[in-house]
Formats: C-alpha cells, sequence, structure tokens
DNA sequence: TTGTAGGCGTTATCAT
DNA sequence: ATGATAACGCCTACAA
C-alpha cells in the first residue's frame, strides 16, 4: 500500500534496456524483439508497472478525456444522455469526465478549469453564460448539446416543435380548451423551443394560448407543486402539456392525489417517453424523443471534432408523438 | 479560436522576466515587486495566458481531483449526494470527476485507469469487485461510500438497520401480517443491510418474515413492475417495505393505478425521505437518511486522508424512522 | 527581488 | 532492434 510507483526509467534499468524499449513494449507500438519484449514485460508485470498518466499526458499532449457538463443529474434523461455519450467516447477510447454544476455560481469557473483537463467538452443547454461558452470554445472543441448552435460551436439537439402535435391534437382532436403549461422557458432551450411550439399550435387552432406558462423545474416534485398550483385555483386548467414526462408523472400523481379523474378531469402530456410513462395509469401520452442517440451523437461530432472543424453544425435529431390515455385517447 | 495557448517561457518573454517570476505571480506565491507584479500580470491578462494543467499536474505531482464512482446516476439519491460531497470537494479546491459504472463489465478498467488520473477516489456500495478495490486502494486513497471498510478502506454510510424500526413497526403497532420487501440484497451494501434489518424485525416480533425479497432494481420503474407482481399475484401482501423512495413510489403509483387504497389495502414504507415523499398522497412513511452529509463527510475524509492515514475507519451516520400516512397512521 | 537550472514521467525522433 | 536525448509545460530549490 503506497508503494510509490515506478517509472519508465527504473523499469528500464531492471529491464537491462532503454527507456524508449519499455516505452514501446508498454504500449505496443514499434518494433522490438520477441526476446527483449518478454524480458521487460516480466519486469513489468513483477513490478505492477504502469505508465503515468501525468506523463503520458504532457508527452503525448493529449488527455483522452473529454467532458460533459450537466445542470443537474436527477431524473432518467441524463442518465440515458450519459449512457449514450459513453458508449460512443469508450469506442474511441476516451474517457468521459461528468461535470455537474448544479446552477451554482461559480460553477463557470469549474467549466474553465476543466477545459485544461479536456480534449473536448459538450456542454448542455444553458448551463453556462455565453461568454464563458466562447472562452472555453477558445481552448478546446466543444459541442452544444440540447441547445442552439453559437458562434461557430456545433450543437445536437432533438426536434421539440413536436409538442405542438401534441397541443394540437389536445385543442382540435379532443377540443378541449384551457391548456396550461408547466415548465421554466427560461431555464433551458428545450423547454424555451417547446413552449414556443405550445403557443404557435395554439395560434394555428386560433385559441388563445395562457399568458404564462407555469416556470418550475423538470424534477417529479415540481410536476407535483404545479398540479398543486393548478388545480387548488379558481379555474383548473382541463388539460396541461408539461416541458417533460418527469413533471407530467408529477402532475398525474398530484392530480389523483386529489381524487380528479386523468384523462376524464385532467388530461395530461409529456415529453421524453422515460420508462416510466408506460407504466402509469393511465399511461402518459408524450413526445419520444431519442435520449441516447442525442447523447451518442454529441460523443461523435466531439471527438470527430478534435481533429478537423468544420462538419455538422446543427443536427437536429426527430422527434415523434406517442399518443396514449393521459390525453383523452382510448386504450389501442 | 484554436490559437494556440501561450506558454510560461513565452509569456516571460513578453514580461521580460523569468519563467519563475511569471509562475510566482501566475499562482500568488512567494515574493514579487508591486511594479514586476502588474508588469507580468497585464501580459497574463492581455494574451489570456492559463498555465497547463499538463505541465503543473506533472510538477507538482498531484492532479487537484478526486472522483466518485457511482453505479448509476438516476434518481435523486446520487443528485443529492454528489451534491454534498462537491461541497467539501470545493472548499478544498478539489475538483471532482463522477464516474459511472452502468454495471458495465469492463468499468473495473475506468476505474482503474481513473485512478491515475486522480488524486482520491470515492467508491460506492458494490461498484467494483473487491479485487479491483485492492488494487485501486494500492495506488490511491479510497473511500467506501454506502458499504463497509475493507482491507484498510475506511468507508461512510448510513445506518440502515432503522428500517428494522419501520418493520417492527408495521407488524407490532399496526399488527399487519404477511409483509413484502422489494430490492435486491445482491446489488448493494445497503440493500443487503436494509433486507437484514427487515429479516431480523420479524424474528423479534415472531413472525415469519417472508422467504424472499422482490429482487429489483431501485428505481422507480422497479418499483411499478414490483407492484405488478406482488398486486396482481394470488396472495397479495398487507404491507410492502421498499429498500428506498423510489421504488416506494413506484409501488404505490402501481397500487393506486389498480385502484387500491394506500394504506387501507396495502401499507407502503421507503427508504431515504426524497422530497417526493412528503409530497405523494399519501405521504410516505420512510427513513430519512442524511445523504448530503453522507456525501460530505466521504469527501472530507478522502481528502484530509490524502496526507494522513489512519482515521475514522468506518463513519456510521444516524438515520430516522418518519412516520407519515402510507404506512397507516393517521395525519398529525 | 529575480534568475538559472533541474526535475516531474512519458513519448518520439534520430542515430546506431 | 535498440539506445540517447530532446521535448512537453510547469514548479521550485538554489544562486545571485
Amino acid at each position: 500500500m503506497g508503494n510509490k510507483r515506478l517509472t519508465v526509467r527504473e523499469i528500464a534499468k531492471l529491464a537491462e534496456v532503454s527507456v524508449a524499449t519499455v516505452s514501446r513494449v508498454s504500449r505496443g507500438t514499434g518494433q522490438v524483439s520477441q526476446e527483449t519484449r518478454e524480458r521487460v514485460l516480466r519486469i513489468i508485470e513483477e513490478y505492477g508497472y504502469r505508465p503515468s498518466q501525468m506523463g503520458r499526458t504532457l508527452a503525448e499532449q493529449r488527455h483522452g478525456m473529454v467532458a460533459i457538463v450537466f445542470p443537474g443529474l436527477a431524473g432518467p434523461y441524463f442518465s440515458e444522455l450519459t449512457q449514450g455519450f459513453e458508449s460512443q467516447a469508450m469506442e474511441a477510447g476516451t474517457g468521459v469526465h461528468i461535470l455537474v454544476t448544479h446552477h451554482r455560481p461559480d460553477s463557470d469557473d469549474s467549466v474553465l478549469d476543466m477545459a485544461s483537463r479536456v480534449d473536448g467538452i459538450a456542454i448542455h443547454g444553458d448551463t453556462v453564460r455565453a461568454e464563458t461558452l466562447r472562452r472555453v470554445a477558445a481552448e478546446v472543441p466543444v459541442v452544444v448539446l440540447a441547445g442552439r448552435p453559437m458562434d461557430g460551436v456545433p450543437a445536437v439537439r432533438a426536434d421539440n416543435s413536436t409538442i405542438g402535435e401534441l397541443t394540437r391534437h389536445l385543442l382540435v382532436d379532443h377540443g378541449y380548451r384551457r391548456l396550461a403549461f408547466v415548465g421554466n422557458p427560461g431555464g433551458s432551450p428545450d423547454v424555451t423551443d417547446r413552449w414556443e411550439a405550445f403557443q404557435a399550435a395554439h395560434r394555428q387552432a386560433r385559441v388563445t394560448a395562457p399568458r404564462n406558462p407555469v416556470p418550475l423545474g423538470l424534477q417529479q416534485s415540481d410536476g407535483v407543486l404545479a398540479a398543486g398550483e393548478l388545480l387548488d385555483g379558481r379555474r383548473p386548467p382541463r388539460a396541461v402539456v408539461c416541458a417533460n414526462d418527469e413533471t407530467a408523472l408529477g402532475v398525474l400523481i398530484g392530480a389523483l392525489g386529489r381524487g380528479l379523474s386523468v384523462p376524464g378531469d385532467l388530461a395530461i402530456t409529456g415529453f421524453d417517453d422515460v420508462p416510466m410513462a408506460s407504466l402509469v395509469q393511465p399511461r402518459l401520452t408524450t413526445v419520444r424523443q431519442p435520449i441516447r442517440e442525442l447523447g451518442a451523437t454529441t460523443a461523435r461530432l466531439l471527438i470527430s471534432g478534435l481533429g478537423n472543424r468544420g462538419a455538422v453544425m446543427d443536427a437536429v435529431l426527430a422527434t415523434e408523438p406517442v399518443f396514449r390515455e393521459s390525453c383523452g385517447c382510448p386504450r389501442t
């Protein structure tokens, strides 16, 4: 325990070869005679030698590591995103560093610091200020995840407009009036888009949209809170369009807890199509977004972009509405 | 964009001083005359110089970074844990690297690799094999989080036995028979402890415990699945003790979705006391565990332990039962 | 107060 | 096939 690790030089001395040979053997590059290789390998094994990342990083001028920056990590969304991202990074032999800002005020510093510890950074939505984004991009390749491209920084995102189809469905197909929107448009580009699509659908259906959204977060508990705010008021909405499934689930729980019938008294829709969406009763009508693919595409773009600039600048992944029962549709 | 970053030497030349002085100024150590400092600072500012982490790490022989290894990151538990951990790390001026294994078979390699990129590692529960834990501990300080100490590796965990009090409460105070336990004891030390406390409480109350638990994961969707398994069977349980709040919430949702009354037809308890626990209807009876503190304590122990070996070896944080309505207690 | 020079551990070039 | 040696960028005795 705590045996100071040996260095190339020491291994070289023990194996009676030069450091160059040890390096060649340990990383399997270049030509080394069978005999020498075995001798060196034996010493490496015996002393448990492992090349130091510090030295290697400096010599190779690369970290073999990329980072992904999130605002938080509650909920299945970030978990999926991470898995997609990591799967691709792993394939490229690159490690992944997750950085969570938790909306801390000094988080921009952490991101900047991170910039000098990795070969590239994927930044989720509005986690850092535009100014910071620029500075980071000046140091390492950056890809915006679930946001808009900016100043030459490419982006990967999902098509949020599909939530408009859901809204139209509620308005036109079901004939509901008085819809509410749960989500904070100022919180992230995704929610901004969704709120706008929600409004646009109202305009197209020539129905007056609510003036304001219910500006809460994206966690389940926020949905429960929203349910309280909406349902205990004087004129509860007939249907509520949520910025994501977690809040929709929260609203559903809140509504059922109040003895309301869903969709009878209140229709509810979400966004993401997380596993829970099809497990609850009634099942959740939502928009399916390829979260894993989103993460994977981001990683690919980031890692390939480490070399060549100027590939895709704005990848928008397709999404699709999933009609189940929480909106009032019959079970198929 | 892509302007190759300047090095100490170049800044030194521009400021007409030595590299030593630049270093002194940039890191604020040693004595530098007011005049010189300002001149150097101006150049640093002007060219946006920031010392390379690569060089610094190698020279200082430390990364200024610790890692925390998780099996996954769905749910509020890991989010809280991370925040507690980061708050302390931040105070020590240390960065935090989050590594998620996702139960991947090759994840042990990632952890090993990580060992040479950070100054210390906190490993959650059963995320790595014992053998791997040993090898990692041979390279850097390690703390086990939510698990037992092992081979000189200290641990920080919560007192899981309190779930026995909950079980006793259901058995004795409410007189329920036929309890079920949801959670996979093989999945993590925490669940192992909880399952054992559940059984022990049965023995003390002289009631026969169920032979087997419902061995599912710790996510909400697992709870919904468990509800299906338990409630659609021939002899549904009268009460179900869940390994954590997420699954308890899932069971609750599943039960309510089947038209059952909770706690009338089925009593439910959880573990953690997450925000949702007190927001659902009925509110969840559970065990409160100081998750944030758990993370914070782990970080402190890890970072302090970077220097001196031999501090606390097994910190067990207190937990307390929280009686609400899902167990059948009246609303207070 | 400031500068010189060696070292941190690795990789890679260029001889041999 | 192998070895000497120069980077890589920074920090820090030690010297001046």
